[in-house]
DNA sequence: ATGTTAAATTATAATGATTATAAATTAATA
DNA sequence: TATTAATTTATAATCATTATAATTTAACAT
């Protein structure tokens, strides 16, 4: 659980950190900075943007999420911090998890001498909801 | 050359980009906005940043370029549209133009339903050259 | 050559996500 | 319950990029 990371860390555990971890956790929605802030406004009126981006820092820093920077404007957040593939629709706008097979690969690697620790897999094109509707029924 | 391909889109040869062009082509250095318009300041004096990011939109619109998302905060210019991955030196901050043979595949492609058109492979790590320094000699 | 005109350039302001700041609050420990 | 360093908060600052509107100009027709 991410609460004890959190405690491992030496970090409080304060209302809206937990808040926030609690909205992560299992959401494979990747959210961005302020649809997390918005969601979780009215259950926590005095929550500052601020301290939702502060969290998102701590968590990335602290390998517990990852960032996706998927689309050109905002960042989006994964609370799966494992290397994997990500599908922007360029219809709905929806971010998905896509575990590409043969594409994905175990850090670090060398390639011709460039000592590779990370990499992002960014797919861009149609989801198949949305293929679905515009192929008619 | 990328001059003939202005003019078949119909647009006009300025002075302003002929000089984008020519700064760009065969270059693998993978220049920001602003890094082209600092270049070519001294020769245009008049030359403006928005025409510099007008250009580089154009060009991208029209598969003459394509726009490289490896920074946080900035965007770079690689003259080379063909998809092929890059990797972006943690130590010295460069871009450089990285094949992953098997990493690179042709699009269109369909995995589990999703219809991938495009897709973007960066690769984070240390460059052969920062390599080198660290390790002595 | 020159005039005409739509397109391009320019300076500047606006945008918007993210980061910095500094004062007020609070979790954790004694 | 007091203490204190960490956290939260509201707000301002930052900075790459985009929009705007007035000026200039490349391309074409005369």
């Amino acid at each position: 659980m991410m609460i004890n990371k959190l405690k491992n860390l030496g970090l409080k555990l304060t209302p809206q950190r937990l808040a926030i971890l609690n909205l992560l956790e299992g959401n494979a929605k990747h959210p961005s900075a302020e649809e997390i802030y918005n969601q979780l406004k009215p259950q926590y009126p005095s929550l500052s943007l601020a301290t939702v981006y502060n969290t998102l820092e701590i968590l990335a820093k602290a390998g517990e999420l990852q960032e996706i920077r998927i689309k050109a404007d905002k960042r989006h957040f994964d609370p799966n911090p494992a290397p994997h593939g990500h599908f922007l629709c360029r219809s709905c706008q929806s971010i998905y998890d896509l575990d590409a097979g043969p594409l994905e690969i175990q850090t670090p690697f060398n390639i011709k001498g460039y000592l590779v620790e990370e990499y992002t897999l960014y797919f861009y094109g149609i989801c198949p909801r949305c293929w679905e509707k515009s192929s008619g029924k």
